[in-house]
This record gives structure tokens, sequence and C-alpha cells, in this order.
DNA sequence: TCAAATCCTGACCGTATGGTCAAGACTATG
DNA sequence: CATAGTCTTGACCATACGGTCAGGATTTGA
């Protein structure tokens, strides 16, 4: 019987307890995917029993369920932000550096929702065809207001959103080949990153 | 003791067996992942018994690991036909859409691809810090000399390498969210995803 | 046609995995 | 410091998994 289910812990070691397990299962599902992980593996990352983690989590798909739910919030958010503005390009490239920061800061963010997407989103799938293909489809007819009114160079806004979103998780979702072709040594790959795909999106989207 | 381990099947049985179960072990592994992926799920998949499968494979390893070098093989292909030109611009555009068709035509081997990366590489690791590495560095110099000839725009050429490997394997290997997001009735986001890269990279790379 | 080579499978083995449970250990609070 | 509530775990269970093997079925080639 799972003490934590409730949307918050009560107790103290409820509330840390949570967070340890919460931590341990996110590195281990973003490496493994959901069925390539198990929950030996996660109390053993967690420093706990395996018993113990089925005391706070009614089982392996609640952890991955939470960890899911928390992701998709954060997930939309930026794109949430992206508002008309005078300045149409500077707004899309300042959401496009955004991404690459949660690429950068949250890479275990992004390589679950990778894992979970690779195997077909079974998990999230209404979250895709539902609040996230609303927030895009939004999105993209402001991005046409700006094509149309003549502010940024005629782009198809879906396939603009679909750019942004690939290159900046790229960074956390491939980082073990952008490692390996870079050398492990180029610590300011992000900054260099960041240049690139700045004059990349402003040279695209300059009228 | 697996009869099709060397290089070619003898017997005609030989050759469709092994076919038929790298066909599936294609489907299965390219969704869930190595540690993710059971031979019994490979076996319904192929329509064999488990024993059969490994009759023809010393074990899930083997046949993962033939998968692998194959996709390799497939995988520099692409790159190493980018050469010299007095049209650069072309030259890299032309690299693009290959890749964009090769994520049209194989999306399987690039999930394959992305799922090994995703778990951190472990079985080409050596691969990519090895020839791939050695080829992005030849291709990013002739990139480089692009560059200084002021033929192209003054561009990174491993980010914009990274660039195209991530907008094009991002239909194959997002290919649900893709159409969670588009719907799943546009049939052609190919042709709109080649239109919009071929723009985006154009204008990326001129002088 | 018929024997040798190849191909196939049911039954089985040891281990790993998700999950349970009763009983003991710890913690907060009167 | 007592005790009710919370936390932890060793032992256990059923199933799934990777892999083996003896022996039977099928194909091949002279």
């Amino acid at each position: 019987m799972a003490r934590a289910a409730g949307t918050k812990g009560q107790t103290r070691i409820q509330r840390e307890k949570t967070e340890q397990i919460l931590n341990a299962a996110l590195n281990v599902f973003s490496t493994y995917g959901f069925r390539g992980s198990t929950i030996d593996q996660i109390a053993i990352e967690a420093g706990l029993s395996k018993p113990n983690i089925l005391y706070y989590f009614d089982g392996k798909d609640t952890i991955h369920g939470v960890l899911l739910a928390r992701l998709l919030e954060s997930w939309l958010e930026p794109l949430e932000h992206m508002q008309d503005s005078d300045d149409p390009i500077s707004e899309i490239c300042a959401y496009m550096t955004r991404k690459l920061e949660m690429a950068r800061d949250f890479p275990r963010e992004s390589r679950l929702f990778a894992n979970e997407i690779l195997q077909g989103a079974p998990h999230i799938i209404d979250d895709l065809t539902g609040p996230l293909r609303a927030l895009t489809q939004r999105k993209a007819k402001l991005i046409q207001s700006w094509v149309t009114s003549g502010k940024i160079a005629p782009v198809d806004p879906y396939h603009l959103i679909f750019s942004i979103w690939s290159t900046t998780q790229h960074y956390a979702d491939f980082d073990v080949q952008v490692n390996a072709v870079l050398g492990p040594q180029s610590s300011d790959r992000f900054e260099k990153a960041a240049a690139h795909l700045d004059h990349m999106f402003r040279a695209t989207l300059k009228p």
C-alpha cells in the first residue's frame, strides 16, 4: 500500500524517500527505457531495498507514470511562453535557447521523453494527440501570422518547430555521440551549439 | 551451435530464415531497445519457435550485433559521399536530403541506432570514437575549407553536421510525435520537411 | 529411393523479475 | 519513556527470460 500515492508526501521521511526514489528512477528509466529497467536497479541506485521502493510506490508503472507526468508539465511550458512580439525572430530564438538550456540542464528528462517516444509513446500518446497537439497548433498559427505579415520568411510553422525540438534535444539525447565526435574535453559545446543554432534560425527566418 | 554465424548462409533455408529473423529482430530491437526486447518476442514476430531462433544465432547479443554491424555500414556511407564541389551549398543539401530519405525509407534502422545511443552506446562506442569520429573530422575540415574560401557562411562545421543529423533523423525517431502533432492524414510530411530543411540549410549557409 | 545432412521443437534448467507479506525497527509525540 | 503510527526488510511466490538438449521431422543429393 503505497503511502506517497497522493500529490504530496506527508511526513519528512516520505518527502525525502519519494524524491530519492524518483531521482534514482529517472537515472534508470532515462537510460534503459521502461521495459529495460528493473525495480532492483532503481533500488540499488537509490540505496534502498526493493520492498522499500514498493512501500512508497504501487509498482514500476506508477514510478514511471509520476516521472512522465512531471516531465510533460515542464515540457510544454517553454512553448507556451512564446508570444506575439514586434521582434518575432528573437522571440523564436529565445524559445530555441530555452529548449537548449533544458537539454543542457535536464538531459535525463529529455532522454526519458525520447525513450518513451521511440517505444511508441504507449503511456503518453493521449498527451501528444491532446494538449501537445493543441498547443503546437496554436503556436503554429502565431508563426503563420508572422509569415503572413511578412515579419519572417515564409516557413512551414510545424516543421520549423520540429527543427527547434530536434536540434536542441539532440545535445541531450545523443550526448554520447556528440562527445565521441567532439572529444571529451570540449566543455564549450553548449556555447558553440547556442551560437550555431542562433545563426541558423535567424538566417532561416530573415524575411 | 548457430549455423549462420559466418558471413554468408549456405543453404536456401539458412538464407531465408536468417533474413526472416533479422527482420523480426529489427522490428523488436528498434522499438524496445536491447534490454527491453526478448527472444520470445522476436520468435513470435518471425513466426518461428524460440529454439529455432537460437539454432541460427548464438544468442540475443549476436542478433543485435549483426543488426548494428549492418547499420553502421550504411550509416557512414552518405557522409562519405559528400565531397569538394563548386557548389558546396548544394553538396551539403544533397547530403541532408539523402539523410532525410534514409529516415523515410529505413526508420527502423534509425530507431535502432537512437536506442543504442540513448542507452549509452555500450555496443558501438568504439565505432563512434573511431570510424565515425575520424570521418566526421575529415568532413568538418572540408566544410571549414569552404568557410575559409568564403563559399559558405561562417558556420561551425561540427554543429552544422549535428543539425543535419538531428533534423533528419527526427522524422524517423520521433515519428509518433510528428504524427500526433500533424494528424495522421498528413502523408506529405516528408515532402514538406524536405522543402523546409532545404530552405533552412540554404539560408544558413548563404555567404 | 534412401541415407546423410540439415532443420525443428517440446520439455527442461537456472536465474531474473515484479510483487507480497508478516514481523521487526524506528520515530514522533503525549 | 511508553506507545501508536510509520518505516524497513528477509523470505517468499509466480511468472518471464535466456539458453540447452535429445530426438524427431524434413530436405538434399547421389
